[in-house]
DNA sequence: ACCTGAACACCGTTCAAGT
DNA sequence: ACCTGAACACCGTTCAAGT
């Protein structure tokens, strides 16, 4: 018989990472210390290395539990919708998880979601596309750097864009009483996005589907138009 | 008649952010510190903060030197030409200056060359292109997202592709001995790009020029072809 | 007044002392 | 043997003491 644990508080690498996201999310990346996610869970700080190498490690085993959260369609179907459901899952997964923008592909170590994610990408495009091997690494790395770019970019703006782009313009001729005349396009913005009371999240899918469009007509005319 | 100044030496906000974007070239932002910079410059670290507000500042400034260093055809050229020197210069410029990957849309304090990069693009959208205010805020906005979203995923790869590839599947292998049957694909791209000498440098042109034909013929159906 | 060393409140991680 | 508190070598920045 084994002595008694602390109840409902077994330390596992599991649940250090559930609760590594958890404080991610909510307080920043920044407010993520080993001190404060230990404290979080009721250790010591050097408890948790137990059960992750170092703060790098913790990363690693965060940023899979991201890749686990993309939405993926079985394979087998029209490859278009299955492309697109992805990035706008992903999309909507970084929006819940600013602190990934920027890490995904940089992980040294890539957990098995991370494996899963670029497998069935790469044969959605192979088998359900027909893309031939260079045209599917081309699609791949075009999808992937727009998702990622534009999450890096829309996390950094501001949440009410026109807003702030009439308050960082006021703030530039503030600065400098000759700017609107040296960046009259400037000016131009932050008058005209509250004109058309711009939102940026629909900005997404104009880009997604302007590249989905074009690598269509590419696969169109792609000499074997069927597998191999 | 001044006391002489200790030779060649006199600090300024201008020379400690050359020196700040000296030293995160050559060893990684995670080098640069108000400590390391001091003693570079060979002063103390508190006497930075005569001439910087705090790191942030230091840093906002660092990234509008990045800025400046991207290539820009004067107004008045062939739009698609403009865009395209743009993307590839700034392309250049983060290959460059990869600590400023991630962060060159996210400063709240815009400097000089900032604004003037931003504005020259929309007098191109505009002005030369044709485009009309929404339109031109759809180009901008998926031209930028891939150009940082591509800078970001190649920081990220290492610098033999085929090479690494392989490493790193032999040690998902390693690890999961089932691996080769759960993800033929990423088997198969260990593979495959050996066998075509992939380089990665090229893949950024591909997809700019995807875009920008998209963005073309975009164009031609806009309804009003001409400007305004 | 300007400048800057010492000090403060943090880090991630090592290491040795506890059980 | 497993676990963890104290300590180390760093941070950015405050503040008060120097000139």
């Amino acid at each position: 018989m084994v002595r008694a644990r602390k109840a409902a508080a077994p330390l596992s690498r599991d649940r250090i990472l559930r609760a590594a996201v958890a404080v991610a999310d909510s307080g920043g990346f920044d407010s993520l210390s080993m001190r404060s996610l230990a404290s979080e869970l009721g250790t010591a700080p050097m408890s948790l290395y137990r059960h992750v190498a170092n703060k790098d490690d913790l990363f690693d085993g965060m940023i899979d539990i991201v890749f686990s959260e993309v939405e993926f369609p079985s394979q087998g179907g029209n490859w278009l919708a299955t492309m697109r459901l992805r990035a706008i899952s992903m999309h909507e997964t970084l929006q819940r998880h600013p602190w990934a923008i920027g890490h995904m592909e940089s992980r040294r170590r890539a957990g098995p979601a991370n494996l899963r994610y670029h497998n069935d990408t790469m044969a959605c495009l192979r088998e359900d596309a027909g893309f031939s091997f260079p045209a599917a690494v081309h699609a791949f790395s075009v999808m992937d750097s727009y998702i990622y770019g534009f999450a890096q970019q829309e996390n950094a703006l501001p949440s009410d864009i026109p807003a702030e782009a009439e308050v960082r313009h006021d703030a530039v001729v503030e600065a400098d009483p000759d700017a609107a005349e040296r960046y009259p396009y400037l000016a131009q913005i932050a008058v005209e996005l509250r004109k058309i009371d711009y939102d940026f999240s629909q900005e997404f899918e104009f880009g997604l589907d302007l590249i989905l469009d074009a690598l269509e007509r590419m696969r169109d005319r792609e000499p074997a138009s069927g597998k191999k």
